[in-house]
DNA sequence: GCGACAG
DNA sequence: ATCTTGTCGC
């Protein structure tokens, strides 16, 4: 897919926080289109040895109608870049270092996603600009952000089963929510990226979720990310 | 000033 | 994120 630069990624902190504030109020949340089949997922691992990271971005096919998990979903492409980091891993600026790599493996693909899966906050951000925002303002398509633990905002307790959720609320707001995607299993953090509504996220999270804790997307993009920096650490 | 803090 | 062994539960 093609894809515009938007603005430079190796900023001082405060240059990046002011960028942050600006892009945000771009954000768009609006209905997700009911049924996305073709999602793709997105991660980032990093050698500290190698000092490198390890982008991947694996594209899903999501069943049709189907009424129970497992989902069977289908692989159609996939792409691993290695880059130096740019910037260093700052609580709130997480994006200023793993979109660079990911976005090259996002313009190696053929076919265009429907929508994107992050692993990480979309608005449930300090600045409502979490990595699945920025990507989201980025490639003009619905994204979603799905995290395994919290940056910002309290929650109750979800109840124990599949599709048990409870909102996420940061200053009044509320940004996301604790979403249980396997019976008894730790919530994944679910969060409007760009171009979507909470429920639609919601539902999506839950429709690309086979019988692990993240949806498949993720989890794939994540697999193939940890391949590639275990590979190029073997190799000496 | 102190603590919290996606990946 | 990575580092790193054992341990718990199905
Ligand atoms: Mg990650």
């Amino acid at each position: 897919m093609r894809i515009a630069p938007l603005h430079a990624w190796a900023l001082p902190a405060a240059e990046a926080v002011e960028l942050q504030r600006a892009l945000a109020a771009k954000v768009r949340e609006r209905p997700l289109r009911r049924a996305p089949r073709l999602v793709a997922g997105i991660d980032c691992g990093y050698s500290r040895r190698e000092d490198r990271l390890y982008a991947a971005v694996v594209l899903c096919r999501l069943p049709g109608r189907t009424p129970h998990s497992p989902v069977e979903v289908e692989t159609v492409e996939e792409r691993v870049v290695t880059a130096r980091p740019r910037m260093p891993y700052i609580p709130g600026l997480l994006s200023f270092r793993e979109l660079p790599p990911v976005l090259e493996c996002l313009e190696r693909l053929e076919h265009a996603p429907e929508a994107v899966l992050v692993d990480g906050q979309g608005r449930a951000h300090p600045r409502r600009l979490g990595i699945a925002s920025h990507l989201g303002l980025i490639l003009g398509i619905p994204t979603v952000g799905c995290a395994k633990s919290l940056l910002v905002g309290v929650h109750a307790v979800p109840g124990r089963r599949r599709g048990s959720r409870r909102a996420l609320l940061h200053r009044g707001e509320t940004v996301g929510c604790a979403l249980r995607t396997r019976d008894g299993v730790a919530p994944v953090y679910v969060s409007v990226g760009h171009l979507a509504d909470l429920a639609g996220a919601v539902r999506l999270v839950l429709a690309a979720t086979a019988g692990f804790r993240l949806p498949e997307p993720a989890r794939r993009a994540h697999h193939l990310a940890t391949m590639a920096r275990l590979k190029d650490e073997g190799g000496q």
